[in-house]
DNA sequence: TACTAGCCATGCACAAAACGCATGGCAAAA
DNA sequence: TTTTGCCATGCGTTTTGTGCATGGCTAGTA
């Protein structure tokens, strides 16, 4: 038996297709089909129930299919930590789609110049895909920002940003000194789609003054929000490192009177998985470097 | 990666040797040799230091070795439960040598009829391989005498049975009614070896009441034990089981008075393996059978 | 009902991988 | 120095795996 044939048949039984899965593999369907017949003969069972338009695990391949996939875990986990030199090796690095964008790029330049050899391999997905695939073991770490489900997973916060309001230069609010939450109220809001968690945090900050913020676009990308913002479409609340890197001048930001709205930025891993020593020195590097960024 | 580089490694490591090993897995060495180097070709890493005489394992060799045998354990378990059809199976029975002979044959015998298509392994081991060899699932039931360590096995008595003393027939201690211990201390004993664990149970029944035996011969099977008491080299206790079965009319079996010596005979197996139903139907018959046993 | 599309298995020729045999090189033991 | 034990390598052969072309089967469609 081949690990190969493993991986073959770990492909089958996710797509539950034959010619899917050799394409995803990058090879033939006949010779697919023969990798899972050479295994099925070998455990002396099918494996899959053949059905004219899908195939179905039986219940060995059921079995099977959560025994491979600690075989593979074991070996990926075991091939890292023999090459596991702390200088080179792959990290898979992840983030949400506001945070991706502002955060990722100066902290991924920091750390490839202070570890040449490592290959990272940077993804942008929603809070629930990457908290799956961390679970997964798909990723390495995850950055996201709180509150997360904790089960499976280890998280560790990095730090709190404040979200400020941002206005068009002509808005109404633009000239008042302290903005409190009530003033905005009444004017309409852009958001982004409720996929992502910075509408959540913000709706649960409005929530909790009794305040329901009228949404009037939604969109799915934080810039996209502050150019609406321009154009007179509402205001909205942006993240500090988001607005750290606005150029623009024709838009400003104000801090809220009073509590201010935040939101906490945390990294998220798999604590199941082996941690090379690479990892534990970009975990490292990210600390020192989240510490650094909310002070500059 | 193939499995069976996998077990080849496994062998290698185990022998330090690849000759030995070679024809332990009757593969010629060279093939072996290549196997190994594909194996450390694929892991990027040496897994053994070559040395003139030997091999060692390099740490990668260190920390590979464990993994591996997680990844035929796993994978040997898994077929077991895949075919599991609570019929047909392979059942590795082993039990010590002061058990075997007067226990195994009937029981084993009994358990065939019921399940003709089950294949049962059978060996003989002293205490401490039975238990190493259980641990290292080598073994799937493994049938001794009580007290066994019982860290990382499950351990359930079957039954007691007493030790009774046996005599040449025209011994002084023949005609006597009623036999207390301390009428024997000043006769010599003959012993098993150090090895076996009646011994112990015996010298420990002993000593208990304060009496030293004088072991004046040692060997190494019951039957010979037996037979040397016939012909006059000493006395010896001697399980019920072997009692049982001794047609041999020139030396008498007798009850100890007092409180009589015994030993617990129990089955011992490794929990964290796959049961399969028909070991665990094994275990039932065992158990029913002992039951049977002692009342005979 | 006949037809089409989707899906997996099989026949066949070819390429790649693994094996055994013979042999070589090397260092420890004699 | 010779012998012995041990692992690696060269080479020819066999085994295994692959891709291509194709066939059979069934569900959906005209």
């Amino acid at each position: 038996m081949d690990m190969d044939q493993l991986a073959h048949f770990q492909c089958v039984a996710e797509l539950r297709n034959f010619t899917h899965a050799a394409e995803r593999l990058s090879i033939s369907q006949p010779a697919l089909s023969r990798s899972i017949q050479r295994l099925e003969e070998e455990l002396g069972q099918p494996l899959f129930e053949r059905k004219p338009r899908s195939v179905d695990l039986t219940d060995a391949g059921q079995l099977f299919h959560s025994r491979a996939e600690q075989i593979l875990l074991i070996l990926e986990d075991c091939k890292a930590e023999i090459c596991d030199d702390g200088q080179s090796g792959r990290i898979r690095i992840a983030a949400i789609p506001t945070i991706a964008p502002f955060f990722l790029p100066n902290l991924l330049r920091t750390f490839s110049d202070a570890f040449p050899k490592a290959s990272l391999i940077v993804q942008e997905d929603t809070t629930d895909n990457l908290m799956r695939r961390c679970k997964q073991g798909e990723l390495d770490v995850a950055i996201v920002a709180l509150p997360v489900p904790t089960k499976y997973v280890e998280v560790e916060s990095l730090f709190e940003e404040e979200l400020s309001l941002v206005l068009p230069c002509n808005h109404p609010l633009a000239k008042k000194k302290q903005i409190r939450i009530s003033d905005v109220e009444h004017y309409p809001f852009v958001l982004l789609d409720e996929a992502h968690c910075l509408s959540e945090n913000i709706t649960s900050y409005c929530r909790q003054r009794s305040i329901q913020p009228v949404a009037m676009e939604r969109t799915s990308q934080l810039v996209m929000v502050q150019e609406l913002v321009t154009l007179g479409h509402g205001v909205s609340l942006i993240p500090e490192m988001a607005k750290k890197l606005d150029q623009s001048t024709r838009r400003i930001y104000r801090s809220m009177h009073g509590m201010k709205p935040t939101r906490t930025v945390a990294a998220v891993w798999n604590p199941y998985r082996f941690q090379s020593r690479l990892l534990r020195e970009f975990r490292e590097h990210l600390r020192a470097y989240s510490e650094a960024f909310v002070q500059q």
